[in-house]
DNA sequence: CCTTATCTGTCATCGACTGTCACTTGGCAG
DNA sequence: CTGCCAAGTGACAGTCGATGACAGATAAGG
């Protein structure tokens, strides 16, 4: 499984021949400067070859997105039965956030997402495609969450309303990590985000205390 | 105020021109088989002043929507001091969802709005710009809510989370009344919706029943 | 080998969007 | 009323992302 053909690596050689050198221009240039044929340049390729491997110049920075919600689903699904949903979800998602990981490859990916999320900051054109990404993965924790409750998706609202809060609770943890207290590892913030989610009650039943 | 200017009431005439006709065509032949050169044709206007009132050719669409915000985020900051969190951003978001109103205009603006969601079920580039608004509009929700509980929004995670479940309540709700039973009212769903949030823990409780 | 499906480069084209410049016209002071 | 200023517009040229069509190259498999 090495080798699966000649013709087989070479498409993955032009396919990261283009992500890396779209991420080279991206990180030096900026997403907006860099043009699709100096990225096709960069790469030794013809510009129509590019959009043979992507559909748009922001989705080569989204290349393994798909493969880690594959994870993120995997690690959800082996979760052992009787445990809490909000367990579940917490410890899915908490495995996909460790850092540190034996595995090299495992390593690079965590390094792209950490550039790919300054990338996404620095430019509309990109957060759009980000938030349709995330909005793709949304919906299949839905999927994922409807299954595990063996709950119908087209006719019961739980499984959406908790996957999109769980989502915004992972979000937002993220960000303000990101833009504050980064010596904190990312895993604290992520629990606390997940106890809040499972406290909405409360926090849902505090009354206003409008300021004058 | 009903006049302010010959030149303010021409460009509020060439905008609304600009808008009624992109309805149209759009409705006719769909978003991406129109293009900005006939909208500009229609509404008797050179294609350059298309853009010098909209940054794309999908915010035609959304010329309302901030003011829709407007709306409910008035309507969330005049709830009584004194009642919950979570019954506030209920009825806050019940007072915009009304379909019957005396006043002309707002039934305009939810027809509109109402045309608006059918095209952006149809095509992914206004889908897409239709997650950036949504996505503008929940970080306000967010400050507004901070606000409300008199809590600092870049240290709490409570108002980021609390918003984008509330959002995703109300937009799970609405297009499951879009896609279902529209005989019931829609802010029957938009409450059933509500409740689900404000009892989000008990759903995070369910055990995990896998399927063989 | 040799056929065939796949992949790629070249060329042409479309449409969204932007910069520039000249022209028109409403707002306003004198 | 008149002339100046700034705002709004049209015309033109150009960039860039994206797509279709066709022809040449090259792996895969008999």
């Amino acid at each position: 499984m090495a080798t699966a053909g000649l013709r087989e690596r070479k498409k993955r050689q032009t396919r990261d021949a283009l992500i890396s050198a779209s991420m080279r221009l991206f990180v030096t240039q900026g997403f907006e400067a860099t043009t699709v044929d100096q990225i096709a340049d960069a790469a030794q390729v013809s510009p129509r070859t590019f959009f043979r491997y992507f559909a748009a110049k922001e989705d080569v920075l989204f290349d393994d997105f798909e493969a880690e919600v594959d994870r993120w689903e995997a690690a959800l699904l082996a979760r052992p039965r009787g445990e809490s949903l909000g367990a579940a979800l917490r410890e899915a998602t908490l495995a996909i956030a460790e850092p540190f990981s034996s595995d090299e490859h495992r390593r690079d990916a965590q390094r792209f997402a950490e550039i790919r999320f300054e990338l996404v900051a620095s430019s509309p054109a990109l957060a759009r495609r980000s938030l349709e990404f995330d909005g793709r993965a949304q919906e299949r924790a839905a999927v994922a969450i409807a299954r595990l409750l063996g709950i119908d998706l087209d006719s019961d609202l739980r499984p959406r309303i908790v996957a999109a809060a769980a989502m915004a609770a992972v979000w937002t943890a993220t960000r303000l990590w990101h833009q504050s207290d980064q010596d904190r590892p990312l895993t604290a913030v992520v629990r606390e985000a997940y106890d809040l989610l499972e406290h909405l009650e409360e926090v849902l039943a505090i009354p206003l205390s409008r300021l004058p």
